[in-house]
RNA sequence: GGGCCCGUAGCUCAAUUGGAUAGAGCAUCGGAUUUCUAAUCCGAGGGUUGCAGGUUCGAUCCCUGCCGGGCCUACCA
């Protein structure tokens, strides 16, 4: 609703100054928010027109304040020095539609979405890294769902790579095991613990002697070939560990409807397709000489070709047909997209890939369902060949790839690559959803008993290694968690059934968990603490749902049901109570529950999900204040009781909604 | 060397993308009607926003130059 008024009152703004001054080249109207309530709901400085409508700050916001006329759901226009213009909202209005749960009409574009998240190496255990992605993912999902769109949420599964080579030489190699024995090993409950500890002996087991090393060749070739021992290995280890990917975000409420794997865009030969196109277009280029003689190259992204193009005279030849890119691009500024033996690297295959996703490759994966998750829900999981019916994935009109910010470089030549190939309008709709790592502060590396240099403990964070196996698991922060959530359920509420006090345990642990890695901005390192992520208290996920639990408790007590709550106020008493001397903190409350759209509105715009995060905190941080200060149940005044009861009621829906939102559920007692 | 990101309270982070007196949490200290449950609330201390210039009505935010830190920069994936 806050969203909705405000469009409005620019539109009108707006509308009032073209009246007023038909000639003028008007500056975009910035509506903000006043830093204190006191001073109004809105705030527009007028300060940008002052130049272009030759006039006084003061005199253009004096000018439409009395020029606007009255605009339904806002009650005072007010002129305050240096020069802004400060609106009030008609109170009584926002609540009653807040009261009646009225939205505004959603206008979401059409088209599909695909949003891509997680792709974990199936070669070993997620890890806190991991986590951060996949939240950050689901809950951008979550954000485009409320906001109308359709969405489709995809896994990408690298089950080819040197990294399964890696633990299929550890099984065979340094286990000496054999594939029946492996087999019996995946179907223990966590086989991924087990490859994470041979991921990093095995990565050792190379530094000690190079000659080792053939072993991870001969392997890595054995798996490209196909119907062989070791591929049938490695299908085995890396289906095995993509299946305890998908319980470990499955105990989040994460799920995903599609897994393309690698092994299918290889073997379904989608590169072949994208390699005719791009050396029609003259994206790749055939080195002759140099350190990438024999190479297929591309120009690495922002490295210039744009500011030379722009500025290309008309006097210069044109290129012939037989050479598409007479452009020279320097060896510094050369991508390798296909070595010199005729592979192809991961760029390559990417943006193969990407021409799927967008539906201008020509080919389609087969599908076969892999995974049902417990509410029936089936991921899918490509294949060469696959069953007859199956949703229809890929052939989007925009995607959002969540990758953390060392793929960026990555990323843009895929869409460069796009670009060149012509599809100026796919490349437009390719969001790299960036975002920094998760790593360790040292103090919580030495509690994990690792060894730190004195340089390293001198750092303000350590990167995780799979490769090295230092790291946190995310199961084990998970368990953590609700070991600890467990401890604190036991000891306030003995009465209950353990089954239900492990319930709310992980209730409790998800919400601290996701909150956690949801309220920091995507650009930040999250210098990961085990102090501050099993916090309960203060600004964390068990602190909203607190607020939310009170929230419930006081229908309870009343005997009444907070969600069909509808108070017997009048609209003249609805004014009166929040216009009352101390109301400007009751409003504020009522203010804040309704920019739940307007929230969600901004972290969509900006795919900053942590907006959202500080939304809910600020949301149950006024409640708090709020219950504090207002004893609902014994307030003797029956319409002041009724009016407190509904801003109750929209307070705790506001919360329940912008939580569901970040895939946290709220306990029913905490 | 080049590209991207960061530097804000003791610590971890915000600041609606150029707006009003730079805000939260943690930590520290002091308090809260035996109440709709204290996983809560109230209060206090804590700041030359890394440094130096520039742009303008206005700069934590934009520009330039330094200082410090991180990531990327493979014919690995």
């Amino acid at each position: 609703m806050y969203r909705h008024l405000e469009r409005r009152l620019a539109q009108r703004v707006l509308e009032c100054l073209q009246r007023r001054y038909p000639d003028a080249a008007l500056p975009n109207i910035v509506i903000e928010q006043p830093p204190k309530v006191e001073l109004g709901d809105y705030a527009i400085p007028v300060f940008p027109f002052a130049k272009p409508l030759r006039s006084a700050p003061l005199k253009i916001a004096e000018a439409i304040r009395s020029e606007i006329g009255p605009i339904e759901g806002i009650a005072e226009l007010k002129v305050t020095p240096p020069g802004y213009l400060n609106i009030r909202i008609d109170r009584a209005w926002l609540a009653a539609t807040l009261a009646r749960d009225q939205r505004a009409p959603a206008e979401a574009p059409s088209g599909k979405i695909l949003v891509e998240h997680s792709s974990i190496n199936p070669n070993k255990a997620a890890h806190i890294g991991h986590l951060r992605n996949a939240i950050l993912g689901d809950t951008f999902v979550r954000l485009l769902r409320y906001a109308g769109r359709e969405v489709d949420v995809q896994n990408y599964i690298d089950n080819t790579g040197v990294q399964v080579a890696d633990v299929v030489v550890g099984f065979t190699h340094l286990e000496k095991k054999s594939r029946a024995e492996i087999e019996a090993l995946s179907r223990q409950p966590r086989f991924d613990y087990h490859c994470w500890d041979i991921y990093a002996r095995v990565s050792q087991w190379y530094e000690q002697d190079k000659a080792n090393q053939k072993a991870r060749l001969d392997t890595l070739h054995a798996i490209e070939q196909g119907a062989n021992e070791p591929a049938a290995i490695a299908d085995l280890i890396s289906t095995a560990v993509l299946r305890r990917h998908l319980e470990t975000m499955d105990r989040l409420d994460i799920e995903y409807d599609f897994l393309p794997r690698e092994s299918e865009i290889l073997h379904l030969h989608f590169w072949d397709a994208a390699f005719q196109k791009l050396k029609q277009t003259g994206v790749l280029s055939y080195e002759t000489e140099g350190k990438n003689k024999g190479c297929w190259v591309m120009r690495r992204a922002g490295t210039g070709r744009a500011a030379v193009g722009s500025i290309t005279t008309p006097q210069e030849p044109e290129a012939s047909d037989n050479e598409p890119t007479a452009e020279r691009v320097s060896e510094e500024d050369q991508k390798v997209i296909v070595r010199s033996n005729g592979t192809v690297g991961y760029v390559g295959k990417d943006i193969a890939y990407h021409m799927w996703k967008f539906g201008l490759l020509g080919r389609d994966f087969g599908y076969c369902k892999f995974y049902r998750y417990p509410n029936q829900h089936d991921c899918w999981i490509s294949t060469t060949a696959g069953q007859k019916d199956h949703p229809h994935f890929g052939d989007v009109a925009e995607i959002y790839n969540v990758i953390d910010a060392r793929q960026s470089e990555a990323q843009s030549t895929v869409i460069e690559a796009l670009r060149g190939l012509g599809h100026d309008e796919a490349a437009g709709h390719y969001t790299h959803f960036s975002y920094e790592m998760v790593a360790l502060t040292p103090r919580c590396a030495a509690e994990l008993g690792y060894f730190l240099s004195d340089e390293d403990k001198s750092r303000s964070y350590i990167e995780v290694s799979g490769r090295r196996g230092f790291g946190v698991k995310a199961d084990d922060l998970i368990d953590q968690l609700i070991a600890s959530a467990q401890k604190e359920v036991d000891s306030r509420h003995p009465e209950l059934a353990d089954e239900e006090r492990l319930q709310i345990a992980a209730q409790i642990a998800i919400g601290a968990l996701r909150y956690f890695m949801l309220k920091y901005t995507k650009q930040s390192v999250i210098a990961f603490d085990f102090k501050e992520a099993l916090s309960f208290e203060g600004e964390t996920g068990p602190y909203a749902q607190y607020a939310v639990v009170r929230a419930t408790s006081i229908f309870k007590k009343a005997g009444l049901e907070a969600e069909n709550f509808a108070p017997s106020n009048s609209t003249e008493e609805f004014t009166q109570f929040l216009n009352h001397a101390s109301g400007n903190e009751i409003w504020e409350l009522w203010l804040a529950a309704s920019k739940t759209a307007y929230v969600v509105d901004q972290c969509i715009a900006t795919t900053e999900p942590a907006y959202l995060a500080k939304h809910v905190f600020q949301l149950a941080q006024l409640f708090n204040t709020f219950y504090h200060r207002h004893p609902i149940l014994s307030e003797p005044d029956e319409k002041r009781k009724q009016f407190l009861l509904m801003t109750v009621a929209v307070a705790r829906r506001e919360l329940i909604r912008a939580l569901a939102i970040m895939g946290i559920t709220v306990p029913s007692v905490m």
